[in-house]
DNA sequence: TTTTTATCGATAATTTAATATCGATATTCC
DNA sequence: GGAATATCGATATTAAATTATCGATAAAAA
């Protein structure tokens, strides 16, 4: 469990649910079951109904939830109303990419700039700037930024977590390919490319040689 | 359990062991302990001797496991030997960060090409090649590509799914954020970044307001 | 040589997550 | 109005994953 008495896991159903509800079309029912919602996400009903019962404000017999409800309980809950400010540090393709990705603000995140120590790449991406590694410190706490975004190559990706969190982050969403060590109030979200791959060419080698 | 007898959980965390070991310099000792591994990634003793057991050929009480034997069991296990060839679908920004990154070759993921539906654009990036929709099927079967990976808007990725499956594809590593529908026998592995984004916003919720 | 210690591997206990079962209820159909 | 049905929510069961315990053992220390 987790603070909120969510379970992790469900937690990381609730996106889902949230995206499949949006693309119910307009003209959809206002109304759907958690047999409905399991079905198009490949989950078991009994698994939706628990989740929705922890955050929204509960179904009806034989009718189930209504959309728009169910909606707006599950972005309160994860606070999708309030914007977080992050920045990205490592302004190479991933680092670009993601700065010029309008999609995170669908999920309440503002990304407000990107910071490389390489003086070559400062300038634009697109609408935001991408600014020297010496003005992180004094931009995030200007701009009160929580969330900050590792996009650099493994082996400066403990350096720079350290002055993330020596500018005050609460969360680090580390893409680089190493297991970071932080104070333990910071949370660290480790973006596991290799463990999906492991999957991934696991079951290739299982389909294919056996 | 997987059908290895490896559980997909410890399927996940094999890539973080040896991402570990390869880290440890020239002059370290050659040989390691569950303890220290558990230690550096922050996991427990036990589960860590639990995941080398399924997979390595053993270690010795009061030394450890050999570090470079270590390393080649957990390579020779996860396939890494062999270059699994894969396409990308969808030249977008992140489309093509991917195009463009190496590191996935560590992995044995050999990326060969990206396709677009649009014509603009066409062309290089970097070393590789961003080809027409059209040629993707034969594309994949002249080069016996297994693994698709998505990174289309999320409107379009059904049906960019579809037509891997249709072009071969046993695998499919999809980053639009909607759950894809494909055969029983074909593995789609969804990165979920709005499910780590829940748990990044839940945290600093967590944090700022209570 | 004997004792101590770090370590593994096996088994047991615990925790967490997923699924099944079932009674209650609101709507629809007869 | 009464029966049938789809649905929820609660509770119970099962399964999976993690963590704890402990005996065995090989190296190091005494």
């Amino acid at each position: 469990m987790t603070g909120h008495g969510v379970s992790r896991q469900t937690l990381r159903r609730l996106p889902l649910y949230l995206s499949y509800l949006k693309s119910l079309s307009e003209d959809a029912p206002d109304n759907v079951s958690s047999t409905g919602i399991a079905e198009a996400l490949g989950l078991n009903p009994v698994q939706v109904r628990k989740d929705l019962a922890s955050v929204a404000s509960g179904g009806r017999p034989r009718i189930g939830y209504i959309t728009r409800e169910l909606i707006e309980d599950i972005e309160a809950f994860m606070g999708y109303s309030v914007m977080d400010n992050a920045v990205i540090v490592g302004a190479g393709r991933l680092g670009k990419a993601f700065l010029s990705y309008e999609g995170f603000t669908n999920y309440g995140l503002n990304i407000l700039a990107a910071f490389d120590a390489d003086e070559r790449v400062m300038g634009m991406e697109g609408e935001k700037r991408i600014l020297p590694m010496d003005q992180l410190k004094e931009f995030c706490q200007r701009m009160d930024v929580r969330i900050g975004i590792i996009t650099v190559p493994a082996c400066a990706a403990q350096q720079v977590c350290d002055l993330l969190v020596d500018s005050g982050m609460l969360a680090i969403w580390n893409f680089a390919p190493v297991r970071l060590t932080a104070p333990s109030h910071i949370l660290v979200q480790n973006e596991n490319m290799a463990s999906s791959l492991a999957l991934l060419s696991q079951h290739l080698a299982a389909r294919l040689y056996k």
